[in-house]
DNA sequence: TACGCGTCTTGATTTCGATCAAACAACGTA
DNA sequence: TACGTTGTTTGATCGAAATCAAGACGCGTA
């Protein structure tokens, strides 16, 4: 990662608005923004490899961070996607262990970066910064242990039409919007390959489903429910 | 949950080695003792059911706990599975939120519980347990994340072989040793049904493993690495 | 506007595991 | 020991998605 600054004010307000540092303290939010650093990674660039000793936490600013595990034969399985304001899971490694994942960049990206010491350093003296490490690892926890039951429970088409629920107004009625990411992305983020995603989405066509590059339509989301 | 008590001398010391409160300091120690409550939960009984409010820390002492996610149609998706001395998961919400899954004694378990409200009155004054809590929810993390690259990368059989590798010696010898649960509880965690575990089982055996019951046998661990 | 590259879609095939159904084994109890 | 319950195995079938292989589309650049 290169380029790496001082955390500037539109860092800073970035950071603050991060959910991770927006429920601490006045003081603790201090003491991290002493020790952030911001830098930026290139598209398809590694921010840290599966099994490397973890030394920093890292917080998304902008951009997209795709974390996977390989296996021996280096297919590619995704297990959770970063994005503005996501405190990357897997740095939350407090007591000296090791990334549990691989982390890069899905497309070119701003990150915050904190000494691991340090925070715990922080931690250990202001009860509020673990608390909010607690919350938020147990949110991701909570997210993993969703993906996990979809995958075993639903569909590819199911699978999308949850997806595309979470991302639209809950009002009931037809909404337009853009994806955030590349379909490919999104694919695996669903665990699913690229062209089952380009099958569901044709699929949901006769569910009144329309899609354009990264514009969706959305006809009726009650009908989307019941997919 | 029935049968509330106070922890006896047997409970308080399998509650020390739990590795939950193993990492905490005397007082801190002393603290959580003293808000424990032991409890026993029969066979199949739910300790708590996704979506309810969240109230109790639990921590396994004896048996083991189930925890799954339900699709509308009543199908289940174990998503974890707790042991002697593990911390359920999904009980770690500190900010008053709700259980992210179901949790269910897969046979009859003796708990401690903790009064949620308690421990995050205790972690604000005490820095070692929010730390402890953030080291023991990270690992849980980053398990999940095995389990959902595992899902996707691996076949039943590689999955069983890696379960049967993880549980036995690394010495590189043969062993035996017998299987913790029933072989339905294991094929819920592998995400298998009870007839694919047996399938892989049946497979496995053209690799030198052999299965009486609960009793595993394996002939060479090395020829298991390669399946 | 045309070109070229990367992304996405579509089609054909194959593989894996879920599901249904039934036989079988293990175990506690009467 | 006979029985019933529960857990496990085996067989047959089906469906969902991965994979392989082209082709189409979209988009930025010249």
């Amino acid at each position: 990662m290169n380029r790496l600054m001082k955390p500037g004010a539109r860092e800073r307000e970035t950071l603050l608005n991060s959910g991770f540092l927006a429920s601490l303290g006045v003081e603790s939010v201090a003491a991290m923004m002493e020790i952030a650093v911001i830098g930026n990674l290139p598209a398809r660039q590694m921010l840290f490899r599966e099994g490397e000793p973890a030394d920093m936490l890292h917080c998304v600013l902008s951009g997209y961070i795709r974390l996977y595990k390989l296996d021996p034969d280096g297919r590619e399985a995704d297990v959770s996607l970063y994005g503005p304001g996501d405190l990357i899971g897997a740095s939350v490694v407090l007591d000296g262990g090791r990334y549990a994942a691989t982390a890069q960049a899905a497309e070119p990206a701003l990150l915050a970066r904190f000494d691991l010491r340090r925070v715990r350093d922080i931690a250990s003296r202001r009860p509020d910064l673990a608390l909010a490490l607690v919350n938020i690892v147990s949110v991701q926890l909570a997210a993993s242990f969703t993906s996990l039951a979809d995958d075993r429970l639903h569909t590819a088409p199911q699978r999308v039409s949850r997806y595309l629920l979470d991302h639209c107004p809950a009002d009931g009625k037809a909404t337009s919007f853009r994806l955030p990411y590349q379909k490919s992305l999104l694919a695996g983020k669903l665990g699913l390959a690229p062209e089952a995603l380009s099958r569901a989405f044709s699929l949901l066509r006769n569910h009144g489903v329309n899609v354009r590059g990264r514009l969706v339509h959305i006809g009726d989301p009650e009908v989307l429910k019941r997919v």
